[in-house]
DNA sequence: GCGACAG
DNA sequence: ATCTTGTCGC
């Protein structure tokens, strides 16, 4: 089991070191999506790049392992992350893929969820996608939801379509909350999620379901 | 003390 | 997130 207070303290530590403003010049030639599917102590995770803005496939990564660590609300990066950096390792400081990650990023309690952590520890940019509120002040302006923590807009909340639930886009690491929600609009297609996401959604449940019970 | 609480 | 069947609706 993990130390809560350490962890916490590595969060704030950490956290200093965001960025809020674009580390890269619009538009990027890359779009990446992780996801994360589980079946018993075993998890799957998958990381989907494509071009943007035309979504083409141009690779996609999967890492399998044991689940060493619990969920606990606001410490999900510990759980995850060592997936996520197993397969985005190679994409260390790279500044033309962007990535699209499952989960919050600054809208969290210490301003540093999963999206941030990945994006601070290899230095990548990075934007939350989230299909929950977990953080922060809601804050209405023009029709348009914010997440604002400190005062600052971490977040915005985004009605897609009626049909489907709203989406929280929320600044991971060296992409501005204007630049999460421009990126993140031109990759939704008919579904709910941002497509690198929903594929690599898709990739890993489908993995996860027929792998071997052992 | 109470409620909230990503995946 | 996962477990878990059929079923109601766009």
């Amino acid at each position: 089991m993990i130390d809560l207070n350490r962890a916490k303290h590595v969060q704030e530590l950490l956290a200093r070191m965001v960025v809020l403003n674009d580390i890269f010049t619009y538009p990027p030639k890359f779009i990446g999506g992780l996801d994360i599917s589980y079946r018993r102590s075993l998890a799957c995770a998958v990381c989907i790049i494509m071009e943007y803005p035309s979504l083409k496939l141009v690779r996609k990564k999967v890492y399998i392992d044991e689940v060493r660590v619990p969920y606990i609300p606001t410490f999900l990066a510990f759980r995850e992350l060592p997936f996520y950096i197993t397969l985005c390792y190679e994409f260390k400081k790279r500044r033309d893929i962007v990535f699209l990650v499952d989960g919050h990023g600054l809208s969290h309690p210490r301003m540093f969820g999963i999206a941030s952590h990945l994006g601070v520890v290899l230095d990548i940019p990075t934007i939350g996608v989230a299909k929950k509120k977990l953080a922060g002040t809601s804050r209405i302006v023009n029709g348009v939801e914010y997440i604002t923590i400190n005062n600052l807009a971490v977040c915005m909340k985004l009605q897609h379509n009626k049909l489907h639930k709203p989406l929280y886009v929320s600044i991971g690491h060296g992409v501005s909350l204007k630049t999460a929600v421009e990126i993140v609009k031109n990759t939704l297609k008919s579904g709910h999620l941002p497509e690198p996401i929903r594929i690599a959604d898709k990739i890993s449940r489908d993995i996860i379901k027929r792998r071997r019970i052992t």
